[in-house]
DNA sequence: TTAGTTCCCGCAAATCCTTGTAACTATTGG
DNA sequence: CCAATAGTTACAAGGATTTGCGGGAACTAA
């Protein structure tokens, strides 16, 4: 309960309202070091609020993801979640073979972003960047991968 | 019925039996300079075999596009396919507010390619690699866009 | 407080895509 | 030519996520 308290004054001083279900999808992201997958969040809220229907866990998520407060991370094809850290900002790498994520120092895409700002005009939403691809490790132990 | 003839004639070579279906399938994503929605591919082949399921259209497409035939696009949350064009490779810009597609040359990401190999060991998917944002139109006319 | 408005939720249904299954079809080996 | 085999399909069911809707709770103004 330390770092997303800042958060949630933000949102509500935005306008939001700040419900218990909203609160406690929020807590159980930021109780995680790493990301945690939709319905893991779900079953986590409803041990607190057992009526608390999944819509409204991915609603909320949604919210909180266009807030900037969590990043979305996609697994496998199932979202996770993670708080975002502004200290420790880093995007994604999943394998698609193993689901392992390595995270990225957003140095790697510095001057991707700027070159497609500059030359077109065009903003990537970096802030939940992804990049899949096949991990060191299955490279290795997989017939199929290119060098 | 010109490009993809090779395509028709390595699969068989590889085991693949190039039903109707596939045959179907395969054309109408060829037939087109662009993308296809999936759906679209479905309604198409529906025209010439009444019969085809859309899971046999969805099969059909990720064989193609793991071998290489296709490739994958996701706009909106849709997925999309067009002819792999060894010739004239590119990556995609989808822009998360208007859906509207541009294609990047696949130099912009030789560099982070060459890095991630050489420093992580992970060979990101850069064939199907697209990459979301706001395009330099949605951000002129839209109140809520970065710099 | 009270009426009016706005926001949010649970529920249900819909969407897009994937997977399980049993039947069908081409191919192979006698 | 017939049976064994492997590859494919239609159909149906499932999984993950989103959306529509109506009721209800919270904020606002008077």
């Amino acid at each position: 309960m330390s770092g997303h308290a800042a958060a949630v004054a933000r949102l509500r001083a935005q306008g939001y309202r700040m419900t218990p279900q909203r609160l406690s999808v929020l807590d159980i992201v930021a109780g995680r070091s790493g990301h945690v997958g939709a319905d893991e969040v779900w079953r986590q809220v409803q041990a607190q609020h057992p009526y608390v229907d999944l819509a409204t866990v991915y609603r909320t998520l949604q919210l909180l993801k266009r807030e900037g407060v969590v990043t979305e991370v996609l697994i496998g094809n199932k979202l996770h979640f993670e708080l975002t850290d502004q200290h420790n900002r880093h995007h994604h790498m999943v394998c698609s073979h193993c689901d392992a994520v390595q995270t990225l120092s957003p140095a790697y895409l510095e001057e991707l972003n700027q070159r497609l700002l500059g030359e077109f005009g065009f903003a990537p939403d970096l802030g939940n960047f992804t990049i899949g691809g096949v991990c060191a490790q299955c490279r290795t132990t997989t017939p199929a991968a290119p060098a």
